[in-house]
DNA sequence: AATGAATGAGAGTTCATTCAT
DNA sequence: AATGAATGAACTCTCATTCAT
C-alpha cells in the first residue's frame, strides 16, 4: 500500500469517500471502508474529519466552494443573457457529468434527509440561485427575457430542470454526454414548448409567487 | 389495554409511518416509534410488512397506485393540451402540498439510496413520464406544442420543474399554496423565458437526445 | 386440512413435535410449526400443554411410561441372566431404532441442557439403571455373571454401550438395523473383548467404584 | 479503564465461554454475560470470534487439537494392548475429570443439535475411533484381544463406556475422582462381566456389523 | 373447546468513535 | 501524526404466549 507522506492525506480520504458513499450510499458507508480506500488506519479519519457526516458536508462545501467561484468568472466574459444561461447549465452538467459518483453523492447521498438538505439549500444552493436570479433579472433588463416573467418560479423551473436531468443520467445508467444536454434544456427554457404564435397570453405569469429555497 | 379489532390497523401503521419518516428520516425513525404512534405492539408491525423497508415500499406503492390511476382519469374530460398540462401539474402539487408529511417522505426519504430510487423510477415513474410523452406527442400533433420539441428533454424539464416547487415548498417551510404553482410552472413551460420575438431560433432543439428515467 | 374432532388432537400434537424437534433442534423449533403439522391452531396447543417446553416433557415422560412397563413384563418369560440382558438391549434398541425421528429427540433434543439432563436422569433412567442393577445382581447369585462384578460400573457401561450405539446409528444416518445389535453388544458385554486365558486377572475390578447417575 | 493490552484476551473469553455456557447452557448463554466474565467489551469478542456459535465450535476445536496429539503419544511408550486402552481411557475421563464446566461443555452443550454433533463426529470423533480401532487392531495381532472380536461394535462399546461415565458423573454431582474408573471400566470391556468359564460362546460376535459414526 | 391476531420482551451483532501506544 | 484494538450503545425482528371472540 503506498502511503504518500505529503498530506494529500485529506483529499485521498475525500476521493475514497466520493466513492464509497456512491457505491453504497451514506448510511450503508462504512467508516473503515473509506480509510481503507484511502490507504490510511481508521483513526486517521478523525484527525482530518470530525465525524462521518463532516466527511459528507465538507466534500459538498469543497466541491461547491471550487465551482461557484468558477462560475462567476465563465460569466464574466460573456455577453447575452442566453449565452450565460447555457454556460451555467453546462457548467451544471460538466461537473457532475464529469464524475458519475461524485453526481450520485450529490443527487442522492446530499438528499438523505431534510438536515441535509437544509444545509446544502442554506449554503450553495442558496448563491446559485442568487446568481440566476441576477442573470435573469438583467436578461429582463436588456430585452432578452420577458418583462412579466416570474423569476422566483422560473429560476427554479430552471434549476429542477437540470436537477432532473443529472438524476435521470444516474438512474438511466445508459452513459450519454450529460453536457450536450445544456443548449437544449437551455432553448426549451427560453423559447417555451408552445407552438410560436399558438399560445394566447390569456393570463400574466402569476403575480403573487411563493418563495422557496433559494429565495430571499 | 384496548383490542382494537378494525382492520385499519395496516392504515394506521402507514399514516404513522409517514409522520415518523418524514420527521425523523427513513434510518433514523425507529420501528417502535412508528408502533407507539399507531397505536400497536412492535410485533404487529410485522403482522402487517416484511420490514422496515417494506413499510416505506409499500406506502409509495399504494400511494402511487390511487394517483397515478386517478391522474389519467381527470384528464379525459380535458381537450387541449396545456389543459392538460395544467391537469397533471396541478395535481402533482396538489397531492404532496396537501400533506408535508407525505411530501418529505416522497422527496427526501424514497431517494435516500440509488436503490429506492431505481425502485420509484421503474414503478411509477416511467409510468408518469409515459403518460408525460403521450400527451406532448399528441400537443405536437394537434398543433399546440412545436413539431421540433425533443420529447425525451420535455418531460424531464416538466417533470424536474414541478418535482423542484415541491422541494423547495418543503424545504422553504414557508407555508404557501403548493397548488397555485402549477399555472405559472405550465405557463413558463410553455411559453418560454424569452421575449417573444426575440428568441432567434438558431439551431432545433437538438437531435440526438439522451435517454433517460422515464424514458422508453 | 382434516380436522376429526375426536380428542387425539393431544396425540397429534405429541406426533408433530417429535418430528419437529427432531428436524429443527428443540430451540429452533417453533410452535406454530408444530400446530400447523398437528393441524391445530397455535393456541390450541397451549390447552394441553403449558410451554414448549412441557411438550418435550411430556413427550418423553409419555413414551417412557410405556416401555419401562413393558421392559419390565418382557422379563419376567426369560429364564437367564443372559437372555434378561438381550432382551432389555433389544428392546432399548428397537424402540429407538423404529422411528429415527423419536431417537433424535431422545439422543439429541433431550439433553440440551443439564436442567433436561437432570430431570430425564431422576425421572426413568433411575428406573432404567435400577432395573440393570436388579438383573446384574440377580445374575451374580445365579452364578452367571461375576462376583466380584463392580455393579456400578457395570450397569453405566452396558447403558453407556446401547446409548452409544442409538447415537452413532443417527449421526452415521446408514439406516441399518438398530436391532440387530442387541446380541453382539451384549455377547460382548459378557465375554469381553479380551483373549479367553489371557488376561490375567492381576486385580480384582476396582472396589470402591463411583456413585453416578442413577446409582443411589 | 484498564485497557490490558496482553493477547490473552482470546484465551480469557474462551475461559468465560466454557463457564458460562456450562452454566447457562448455549442458548441461554448471553453474549454480553461471556464478555462481562471475561473482562472485555461486547464487541471485543466479534473481534476474536465470528459469532456466539463461532465461540463453540472453536473452543472444541481447540481443546481437540491439543489432546487427539497427546494422546498418541501417550500411547508411543506404551507395550500392550490392555496398557494403551487402559491410558485412553485415563486421559479421556482425566481431561473432562479435572474441569467440570468444560466436561459440561462437551457432554451436553455440544450435543444441542445434530449440527453441532455431525461436526463433533466428523472432526474430531473420526479419529479418536481410528486410533481405538488400530489398537484393537493390533490387540488382535498380537493375541491379546479376541480374534473373532467385531471391532466396529467393540469401539462403540469402549466409547459409549467412557462417555457415560462422563456423564453419569457430570449429572451425579458426587464430585468422586474421574480418572480413576479407568481401570475398573477397561478391565471389564476387556474380561466381560460373565462369571469365566460360564458362557458358552454359542455364536460368534456378529459378522455383519453396523457402520457407524466414528466407522469408516 | 378452538382460534389466531396481537403482544412485547429480549439479544446478537455492528460500527462510529476513542485513545494508549 | 498515525495507528488500529477496543469500546458499548443501539435497534430490528422473532416468537412463545395470551385472550377476546
Amino acid at each position: 500500500m503506498p502511503r504518500p507522506r505529503t498530506e494529500d492525506k485529506r483529499k485521498r480520504i475525500l476521493e475514497a469517500a466520493v466513492k464509497v458513499f456512491a457505491r453504497k450510499g451514506y448510511f450503508a458507508a462504512r467508516v473503515s471502508e473509506i480509510a481503507r480506500k484511502a490507504g490510511v488506519a481508521d483513526g486517521t479519519i478523525y484527525l482530518y474529519f470530525r465525524s462521518k457526516e463532516d466527511i459528507l458536508v465538507k466534500l459538498f462545501d469543497e466541491v461547491m466552494a471550487e465551482h461557484v467561484q468558477q462560475m462567476r468568472e465563465a460569466l464574466r466574459g460573456l455577453a447575452t443573457t442566453p449565452a450565460r444561461l447555457r454556460a451555467i447549465a453546462e457548467r451544471h452538467l460538466r461537473v457532475l457529468g464529469a464524475n458519475r459518483d461524485l453526481a450520485v453523492v450529490f443527487q442522492v447521498e446530499l438528499r438523505q434527509s431534510t438536515r441535509f438538505m437544509e444545509r446544502f439549500t442554506a449554503s450553495w444552493l442558496q448563491d446559485y440561485f442568487a446568481l440566476l436570479n441576477e442573470v435573469m433579472e438583467e436578461g429582463q433588463g436588456n430585452g432578452s427575457l420577458r418583462e412579466d416573467l416570474n423569476r422566483k418560479v422560473a429560476t427554479k423551473v430552471f434549476f429542477g430542470a437540470l436537477d432532473e436531468m443529472v438524476t435521470s443520467w444516474i438512474i438511466g445508467g445508459k452513459g450519454y454526454d450529460l453536457g450536450q444536454l445544456a443548449i437544449p434544456v437551455v432553448d426549451l427554457f427560453l423559447q417555451g414548448a408552445g407552438a410560436p404564435g399558438r399560445i394566447a397570453r390569456v393570463r400574466p405569469a402569476l403575480a403573487g409567487a411563493a418563495p422557496g429555497r433559494g429565495g430571499k
